[in-house]
RNA sequence: GGCGCCGUACCCAAGUGGCUAAGGGAGAGGUCUGCAAAACCUUUAUGCAGCGGUUCGAAUCCGCUCGGCGCCUCCA
């Protein structure tokens, strides 16, 4: 393929083109990336954590190959929910949009999601909307009726592009009389102030933005008429994206979005999870039960694009996965405190050559639209193979050299590499920065232990490995020592 | 009515034209071990919802059937 400086070996399913493309950015320094945020107005749930842990992903991975990325994600802070829930509540809405937004950002850092270049409020752009809104009434893309303003669907001829819709032979909405709209498709740009509302001045009176405008008017104004790469979750394709694309296009008159990637819903019980049906589950509430990397980790064995069933036996599960990684850096940090000799077996060389193919077919598997259950799978295999490997030495006449010691830390280094391009193990407080106190008592109690246990003490041997363990310490008796973690 | 997705082992889930159908969880047997745990080894789909077709060759492409789901209305 005659692909441009900008690749670099990426592809993605464009869900514009609904096909598998070469992912090729205008500018490689800058990639530009918005992802729909949320409307602040409850709390998240976990639609929103496997949404922001996907495109947190496609963002780290983008880094990874060596893109610079200017990641936008805006906060919906007015709307009718957020109007009407404060109402509920006798606050002003800014306050609750407030609360919520620090609610977001207390979540999302909990599952070391990172944070985007810029997060621009609705309320912020509202001068930059009403120049949009007038831009596209010049063009005659917009006309207004009462103090509404409506975009003019039919006037846009690509209009369905996206939602792959018909605007003749498509039904849209169920009133055959909307309110002052001209066809069913079209939707408010501008909305007149109803008593009790927040309003912001406009040319056509006291009023508010329509939901789809803040979108456009933030890539435009932050990133440039074209983005590279819009997101969000697949109920976002229609109308909101449909609609930005019309707004955003008869405006500049360029093209709006290069690829469009949206992430699969959240199921609960084979159904979507929503509002509306009054089954979400709000992430604090996983997060009590499970740590963040299960959560991510199980999201992650699924395509980003594929639905999945939230359980809570699932996420149990990943937890279980997650602990191969625990036993596997610390066993190795283990091995290399007491090794003998140097110099390195055949069979050591072999998995030096293994370390390398596996990161290779990582990246492969990413470079496939992000292929992360298959980039799981082959971090996977490489901790088998090391473990096979170490079982196969261990049970050798040989200790493990220095040098061999080197190539498992070099894998264990790459397990951490990748993972951390998955999101994984950067959560607070796991591994490195422990108490270096706690873990000398530790240590002093196994060492305690280990006298119980060279007098075949098993009364009292059990009972440190018990205490420990509930504490919060797994114990375990190797062929060659004990070694120890901590849970969670 | 229009548009679209999915159906792979006990569960979850990659693979979408060609080597032994990844990986995780669970189960069974074994090695190690004071016990426990971990780890390792072996094992669990001659098979990819069903039926036809295309092809030298299909889980993978085409058609039909069955089953599950989504969007078309606020929603990540």
């Amino acid at each position: 393929m005659a692909a441009g400086a900008n690749f670099k070996g990426i592809h993605v399913t464009n869900d514009l083109t609904r096909a598998k493309e070469p992912f090729e950015p205008a500018d490689a320094e800058k990639v530009t990336m918005y992802v729909c945020g949320v409307t602040v107005y409850d709390e998240c749930h976990i639609g929103h954590a496997r949404a922001y842990i996907s495109f947190d992903v496609i963002r780290r991975y983008l880094e990874f190959k060596g893109y610079g990325v200017y990641h936008i994600q805006n906060f919906t802070d007015v709307d009718d929910k957020i109007i009407r829930r404060s109402n509920e509540l006798g606050i002003p809405f800014s306050e609750l949009a407030e609360w919520n937004e620090k609610n977001y950002f207390k979540v999302m850092d909990a599952l070391n999601i990172k944070r985007a270049s810029v997060y621009p409020r609705a309320t912020e752009y509202i001068g930059k909307m009403v120049e949009l809104i007038s831009g596209l009434m010049e063009k005659g893309h917009a006309y207004q009726s009462g103090g509404d303003v409506f975009f003019d669907a039919l006037s846009f001829g690509a209009y369905g592009i996206l939602s792959n819709k018909n605007l003749r032979e498509d039904r849209f909405g169920s009133d055959e009389a909307p309110d002052g709209k001209k066809h069913p498709a079209d939707f408010a740009l501008w909305k007149s102030a109803k008593p009790g509302e927040p309003s912001w001045d406009s040319p056509w009176g006291k009023g508010r933005p329509g939901w789809h405008i803040e979108c456009s008017t933030m890539a435009v104004n932050l990133a440039g008429a074209t983005l590279d790469i819009h997101g969000g979750g697949y109920d976002l394709v229609f109308p909101h994206h449909e609609n930005e694309i019309a707004q955003s296009e008869c405006y500049t008159g360029k093209k709006f979005v290069r690829y469009w990637l949206h992430n699969g819903f959240v199921e609960m019980d084979k159904e979507k999870m929503s509002k509306s049906l009054g089954n979400v589950i709000a992430v604090s509430e996983i997060l009590e039960k499970h740590g963040p990397d299960a959560l991510r980790l199980f999201f992650l064995s699924a395509h980003y694009k594929m639905p999945v069933s939230y359980s809570d036996e699932r996420v149990a599960e990943s937890e279980k996965a997650l602990d191969r990684f625990d036993v596997f850096f610390s066993k190795i940090e283990d091995i290399a405190r007491r090794t003998r000799g140097t110099g390195a077996r055949d069979s050591a060389r072999e998995l030096k050559a293994k370390i390398i193919s596996a990161r290779d077919n990582f990246i492969a598997a990413m470079d496939d639209d992000f292929n992360t259950p298959q980039a799981i799978a082959e971090i996977f295999s490489l901790i088998k193979n090391c473990n096979s490997w170490i079982a196969g030495a261990e049970s050798e006449a040989e200790e493990i050299t220095a040098d061999e010691a080197g190539v498992l830390r070099e894998a264990a280094a790459v397990v951490r590499e990748l993972g951390n391009v998955l999101g994984l193990f950067g959560a607070a407080g796991r591994h490195e920065e422990d108490d270096t106190a706690v873990d000398d008592l530790v240590e002093l109690l196994i060492r305690v232990r280990k006298i119980a246990r060279d007098k075949k003490d098993w009364a009292v041997s059990d009972m440190i490995r018990d205490e420990l363990a509930a504490l919060g310490f797994t114990i375990e008796d190797g062929q060659s020592g004990t070694t120890w973690r901590k849970r969670k």
